[in-house]
DNA sequence: CGTCCTATTGAAGCTTCTCAACGACAGTGG
DNA sequence: CCACTGTCGTTGAGAAGCTTCAATAGGACG
C-alpha cells in the first residue's frame, strides 16, 4: 500500500493527502498559492484513534480542522444513553468550521475510525480555497436538511439506501471510490444510530436489500448495483454542487 | 391592538417591530447605528399571505429578509407528496442567511401564517448587529442538529415536547410568551410534518400530554404548565445563546 | 344553512422495537 | 496450538408504537 514518496518529505504520503486535495478541487478550483497552503498544513498532520473527540458539545472551539483519511461525525448523546449521529465528516471535510460567532460548540465530534487530520490552513480572502471552504460549508448544511428529511419522512428501507447513496455521492468527489464500490467503516449498530433505527432493524433491511439485488456488502466495502435507479426509487434528490464563484475575488 | 404611533410615521407600528428588536437584542447588544439601520429597513416592510414562498429549493437566492410577524418554514416535499419541515424562522429569525457561497437555495422557504417581513439590513463589519446576525445563524444551525436527535431518537410524546419547548425557548427570546403561554399557528398537520408523524397520532399525543396535565392546548395558544419538569423529563439539552464579542469588533 | 377545514375517535394492520440466542471472526494469553 | 473473550452480524418470536382507513364532531365563513 505505501508507495515510495518523491520529491519533498511529506510527513503524510501522497497517497493521504490525495483524496483531500481531489475534494476541496472539485468544490472550487484552486490556485497554486492555495495547493501551497494545503501542503504546508499537511506536514503536521496527525494521527487520531476511534473514538477520539475533536470537539465537545459546550466545550470552546478548537482550530478547525481538515480531515485527510478516516470518518469522524457529529454526535449526541442523550442522558439515558440513546445516540444520534447527525452527520458525517469524510476525507477533505473540515471539521470545526470557523463559526466564530459561537465560541462553543453546538455538537461533539468524535473519530468514528483512525483519522488523519491537520489543522485547515486560513484562506486569503477571495482565494479558490475561501471558495471552496464556503461551498463545503453550504454543503454541509444542505447534506444536514436531508437528513432532517430522512429521519423524518423516510422508512427504513428508504433511509438506508439514501444514506448510502450520499455516501457514495461523497465519496466519489474525493475519488474514493472504485467501479462503484467503496469502503464503508460503520458497524451496523453506528449506522443504525445516524438512521435513528435499532441494529436489528438495519440488519433485516440490508439483507432485504441485498435479496432484491439493489447492494453488496461484504468485510466493509458496499457495492450499490444501479445508484441512479435506487436514487430515482426513493425520490432522492442530492444537493446541488455550485462552483460559480461569488463574492469579492481577487 | 393597534396603539398610536409616535414619532415618526412608521409603515408598520412600534408593536410590529418590537418583537424582533427585542429577540435581536437578545442576541447581541445592538448599538444606535444598528438600530437606526433596522428602522430604517421595516420602513419597507411586506406583508405576505400563508403559502408564499420566500426562497424556492433550487432556485437563486434573493435577498436576506428579517421575519417581522409571523411564521416560516424551510420545507421539502417528496415526489409523492410526503412533507418535511424542517425549522421554523420565528419573529426576529433571518430567513436567507448570507450563504454567499451557494447561490442557490437549498431548500424552500415557505409562510407558515401570515407574515410581515422586511430586507435585513446589511450589518457594517464588528457592528453589534454583524454578532447579532452570525449568532442568529450559529443558533439556527444547533436548532437544526437538534432537530436531527428529536426525529432519530424520541418518541412521538417526547417530540412534542421538545418541539413544544424549542418554540416557548424561542419566542421568550421575543417577548412573545405571557406568562408561559403563547401562540401556536400551526395545526396539528403541520405538527405532524415538522415531527415526522401522522396527524392522527400527533393528536393522540397530546391528548395524552392534557391528560397528564402537562400542557393546555386550546384555540392556537399553548400553555406548558412546568416546562422546566418537561425539559427534565425529556432531557432536553437547549443550545447556549452566547453574546460574548468575537472576532474583529470595531 | 351548507361548506370547508381542523380536531377527534375507533378499529385493524404494518413497521419497527425488544429480548434473546447463536454463529463468525479476530485478538489474547496460556 | 487452542480455549477464552469480545465484537459484530444474524435470526426468531412476541410486543409496542405508529399508521391507515374511516367516520363523526366542532367552528369559521360565506
Amino acid at each position: 500500500m505505501t508507495r515510495p514518496v518523491t520529491a519533498p518529505p511529506l510527513s503524510v504520503s501522497d497517497d493521504v493527502i490525495a483524496p483531500a486535495l481531489r475534494r476541496l478541487s472539485a468544490l472550487s478550483s484552486l490556485e497554486a498559492a492555495d495547493l501551497a497552503l494545503l501542503h504546508a498544513a499537511m506536514e503536521v498532520s496527525q494521527t487520531h484513534p476511534p473514538r477520539h473527540n475533536f470537539l465537545t458539545l459546550g466545550r470552546p472551539i478548537a482550530a478547525p480542522l481538515l480531515l485527510l483519511q478516516g470518518w469522524a461525525a457529529r454526535v449526541r448523546i442523550l442522558p439515558d444513553g440513546r445516540r444520534q449521529f447527525m452527520s458525517f465528516y469524510l476525507p477533505g471535510d473540515v471539521i470545526g468550521a470557523t463559526h466564530q460567532a459561537m465560541p462553543i460548540a453546538s455538537a461533539t465530534v468524535i473519530a468514528m475510525t483512525e483519522t488523519i487530520v491537520c489543522p485547515a490552513p486560513a484562506a486569503p480572502a477571495g482565494s479558490g480555497l475561501a471558495q471552496a471552504y464556503a461551498v463545503a460549508e453550504a454543503l454541509d448544511e444542505a447534506y444536514l436538511l436531508g437528513h432532517v428529511v430522512q429521519l423524518g419522512r423516510l422508512n427504513a428501507q428508504e433511509r438506508i439506501s439514501d444514506f448510502l447513496l450520499e455516501i457514495y455521492e461523497r465519496l466519489s468527489l474525493a475519488g474514493l471510490t472504485v467501479g462503484g464500490s467503496f469502503e464503508m467503516p460503520l458497524t451496523q449498530e453506528m449506522l443504525a444510530d445516524a438512521l435513528g433505527l435499532t441494529p436489528v432493524h438495519v440488519n433485516r433491511m440490508i439483507q432485504q436489500a441485498r435479496r432484491d439485488g439493489e447492494l453488496m456488502w461484504k468485510s466493509g466495502r458496499v457495492l450499490l448495483r444501479d445508484p441512479e435507479r435506487t436514487a430515482r426509487t426513493i425520490g432522492r434528490q442530492s444537493p446541488q454542487v455550485t462552483t460559480q464563484r461569488v463574492g469579492a475575488s481577487g
